[in-house]
DNA sequence: ATTCAAAATATCGCTTGCGATATAAATTAT
DNA sequence: ATAATTTATATCGCAAGCGATATTTTGAAT
């Protein structure tokens, strides 16, 4: 058995893992308002600048449109934003929140503490998440520039 | 907009991120294979320990049995491996690695070297990854006890 | 103006991931 | 021994993700 493929010395099984686990986490709180993580994270990039377009909330999230667009459709079902043909060119499709969508950042107010308290442990405090970040940031830079090569 | 929301505050955006994006790297190599990460994920449990029952899989993995039986039957029907009713308990079901399951291994060698070398960046060298491992670990086992609290 | 390439979004098909629930075998309790 | 409980696995339904591809609109080239 090659030492390069132990379970436990891979950096990607890590990251699913603790990905896994940590949006589990959040399930229960956002569940309760009928949301799910990723939508979620739709929310939280209007909630930043509302009235994208569908490429924008994408790109930030760094995921294909193929993924997002059946996910904005389901929140416009739920009532929770609006898409609309953009004015100035006519193949954007712009989203923007309902009075729901904005109301949720009121309910869901206490999810961030409650589960940033749930991840505190002995090697990840306020004094180490800084340099977390940094490792994860760079690693997800890093490999966005191995696909999409140097933009500008 | 409040702090606590902002995308950019966010641990399990980041992990979210950063899961997505390694495991994309893996693709090309593994598709090359007709493999998916999470079937690399279970050869590399069965190469470490063979003939293992589902549930140990699943535990090994931290996925539910629902997601990891369906898995292992694609993964049986490319001839990677077989399941079999256990014969001391009869309700498990043992996956055994076949031929070609364990000659993929053989076939896989570089892949681990390949992924490694494109995560490495700044903040992230073979230094600085015990840290990382160490954070991510404690993570995992914080929430992982978090829905089962204190396991034997 | 017409053609051609690029961009924005969407559709399709497939694999995961998981909550809820079912089934069957083993274990425990009575 | 029989009933109740637990355990191992599986089935079902739904939401992501994403590669491949289609559609529509814009912008650029001729």
């Amino acid at each position: 058995m090659k030492e390069q493929f132990k379970l436990d010395n891979q950096l990607c099984f890590r990251l699913y893992t603790a990905s896994r686990l940590l949006t589990q986490a959040y399930h229960p709180l956002l569940s309760e308002h009928g949301l799910t993580y990723p939508q979620y994270l739709v929310l939280m990039v209007l909630w930043e600048n509302d009235a994208q377009p569908v490429n924008d909330i994408a790109k930030r999230l760094m995921l294909e449109t193929n993924t997002v667009t059946p996910l904005l459709k389901r929140m416009e079902q739920q009532g929770i934003l609006t898409r609309s043909k953009g004015s100035a060119d006519a193949r954007q499709v712009i989203v923007t929140l309902t009075e729901k969508g904005q109301n949720l950042q009121n309910l869901l107010a206490d999810v961030p503490m409650k589960v940033g308290s749930a991840v505190i442990c002995k090697s990840v405090t306020p004094d180490t998440v800084p340099a977390l970040f940094g490792m994860l940031d760079d690693i997800i830079a890093k490999l966005d520039n191995q696909t999409n090569p140097h933009e500008a």
